[in-house]
RNA sequence: CGGAGUGUAGCGCAGCUUGGUAGCGCAUCUGGUUUGGGACCAGAGGGUCGUAGGUUCGAAUCCUAUCACUCCGACCA
């Protein structure tokens, strides 16, 4: 491509709405634009590197074995009323009518679409399993779009969805996507980690995501520090603390606390260690339940892990806090001086709670706390339940090491569905005896636009992109110095540019007119990521060289002439 | 959904307090000089100041409504 045909749309400014840096350079570098909250255009230089993401997907998934087909981006309200969807997916999905009025919806996903395309075409266990892909536009009217195109509304997402007879085909095709995950991250140039996550709204058994680690990732994920245990913070179990509960050491008090209305306050103000501090969460009890609220208890510096407590028999799903009115109407306290002794509504007490000996906690009366609470001597233990997040230290659920905590950005995610969806549509097939079996089936996304965002942020300097090699809008920035004014510059550069092509690379030759310094076809070169550089001039020439540099050299090296091919080859990772 | 903020030229912003008919930098166009890290000179084009009402002789500026966008929060015991 010749720079002079090609729009390239650099920016100096960074935007001021954009604070992710991937956003900042994905607009600085004429990749987007947006449109409205959470649409973007894409422009021709970054149209190239999601086609390229898309490429290595697509033949990724064509090893695995997996058929691509396409569906409609449209869906009909009464798929997702088969699936109970309709009802429970909220306002994050899009509810569109036609001329007819008849209810539509703009899909976020697919179970439906394809389970219905399914149940029609296939008929006998000799068709499976089957793996069918699509890459295509999906709208989740998400309730805070943001980070450009990380978190956008419309995106364009790869969804893959299996049919079985049985649990074990779908664990060997889940073992075949997981592999394939794997090849396909790794051909991406991104570092990445499979997690054990929760199967969230999409619901299932058993599930994976793919993590791109990045500081600005919205996830938290915990690591083991000495075995290759990592999985969500959502999902991560927090094990009951060693050892025994200790015996008491401390009568219980109770204490005029006027100024403590939080954790922090009581911790700062009253001199009580914060490991020794419990807090009481009240939250809507489930329907089943006998009573109206459940009070849910976690330790003053633990985090309650709200998808653990919805899990929880006794909470409403989904989780639903408490208002002050209701709290003082059951309790006759506020929150602020909330505890388990005398609380007339049901416990469920955290691992480490439970294990806590002379601990402090409101004594539900407005401005007092109790201290030195022991279980058994004061109060009763009540239930005891994993509910709150793990931290960093925490011993890793296999047993191996303490948990780190990094964040990363999910661009992937792998599911057992299971017959979730088969069964409430009824997919089903014939069996070896002629008996009619429900299919089960597993489902596997990557984010195409999202893995751009998460490889920039992954690879960026204070000049720019670094594309890895793989996805780079071009691999070779064919910069000619005095284009316009040098015969022999032009001469050689027109050469190299044809024979750069023939021998398979994508290159853009900077031939902008004369007006654009070579200061700055550098800096745009850079910013747009470009992973080698190659300039001809008439000095080089004169010496019958050219310069190489990579996009990460620090320093630029002058070759040969009649070398240039053979570096590039060496240099590139293609 | 709750809270806060911002809408003025393609982009980034000033002007608003104290009302008098819109400005700066970058970008763009023309001509010229430059040409190895975001050049310089001269000239030019481009804005119904988000929209709609109101106050006023007069509104970017004051008032009301509305729309859009951005940020923060949705863990409080």
């Amino acid at each position: 491509m010749r720079a002079s045909q090609f729009l390239i749309s650099t920016v100096k400014e960074t935007p001021s709405d954009a604070e992710v840096i991937s956003h900042q350079l994905m607009i600085r570098a004429g990749l987007i634009r947006k449109v409205a909250s959470g649409l973007y255009n894409w422009l021709p230089l970054g149209l190239r590197t999601l086609r390229k993401v898309e490429r290595i997907v697509r033949e990724e998934m064509d090893n695995a074995g997996a058929m691509e087909v396409l569906m409609p981006a449209i869906q009909p309200a009464e798929l997702w009323q088969e699936s109970g969807r309709w009802e429970q997916y909220g306002p994050e999905l899009l509810r569109v009518n036609d001329r007819h009025n008849r209810e539509f919806c703009v899909g976020p996903t697919h179970e439906e679409v394809i389970t219905d395309l399914i149940r029609r075409e296939i008929k006998s266990y000799k068709q499976l399993p089957a793996n069918f892909y699509q890459i295509q536009t999906k709208f989740r009217d998400e309730i805070r779009p943001r980070f450009g195109v990380m978190r956008s509304r419309e995106f364009i997402m790869k969804d893959a969805y299996s049919f079985h007879v049985g649990q074990e085909s779908l664990q060997q095709t889940y073992d075949v996507m997981h592999t394939a995950y794997s090849n396909i991250f790794n051909r991406l140039g991104l570092d990445f980690r499979p997690v054990l996550a929760d199967t969230g709204s999409i619901g299932g058994a058993k599930s994976h995501e793919f993590h791109v680690l990045a500081s600005s990732g919205e996830d938290d994920i915990a690591f083991s520090n000495s075995s290759d245990y990592a999985a969500n913070v959502e999902l991560a179990e927090a094990l009951a603390p060693a050892g025994e509960l200790a015996a008491p050491t401390q009568e219980m008090v109770t204490v005029d606390t006027p100024n403590a209305k939080t954790i922090e306050e009581l911790v700062n103000g009253y001199n009580q260690p914060i490991e020794k501090t419990v807090k009481t969460l009240i939250v809507v009890a489930a329907e089943e339940c006998e009573a109206e609220f459940i009070a849910l208890l976690v330790r003053g510096d633990h985090e309650l892990n709200e998808i653990k407590a919805e899990k929880l028999p006794q909470v409403a799903s989904p989780l639903q806090f408490a208002t002050e009115e209701q709290i003082r109407a059951v309790v006759g306290a506020g929150p602020g001086s909330l505890g388990p002794v005398n609380l007339p509504i049901p416990c469920i007490a955290d691992r480490t709670v439970a294990k806590t000996s002379d601990f402090s906690a409101g004594a539900n009366i407005d401005g007092k706390h109790l201290f030195g609470i022991n279980w058994g001597r004061d109060v009763e233990l009540p239930e005891v339940a994993d509910i709150r997040n793990v931290v960093e230290g925490d011993p890793s659920p296999d047993g191996q090491g303490e948990l780190v905590i990094k964040r990363g950005i999910e661009v992937g995610h792998i599911f057992q569905l299971g017959q979730k969806y088969s069964a409430a549509l009824n997919a089903e097939v014939l069996d070896q005896n002629g008996k009619t079996v429900v299919m089960d089936m597993g489902c596997y996304g990557i984010g195409v636009t999202r893995v751009v965002a998460a490889a920039i942020e992954q690879n960026h300097d204070e000049g720019g992109i670094i594309w890895p090699e793989s996805i780079a809008p071009f691999n070779v920035a064919l910069i000619p110095l005095n284009y316009d004014k040098s015969e022999e510059v032009k001469t050689l550069a027109d050469q190299l540019y044809q024979d750069l092509r023939a021998a398979g690379y994508d290159v853009i030759m900077d031939d902008r007119d004369k007006k654009t310094s070579p200061g700055v076809k550098f800096a745009d070169m850079d910013l747009m990521g470009i992973p080698h550089r190659v300039v001809v001039s008439p000095r080089g020439i004169e010496a019958g060289t050219l310069e190489y540099k990579g996009r990460r050299d620090s320093e630029k090296q002058d070759v040969a002439i009649a070398d240039l091919l053979q570096v590039l080859a060496e240099k590139s990772s293609r």
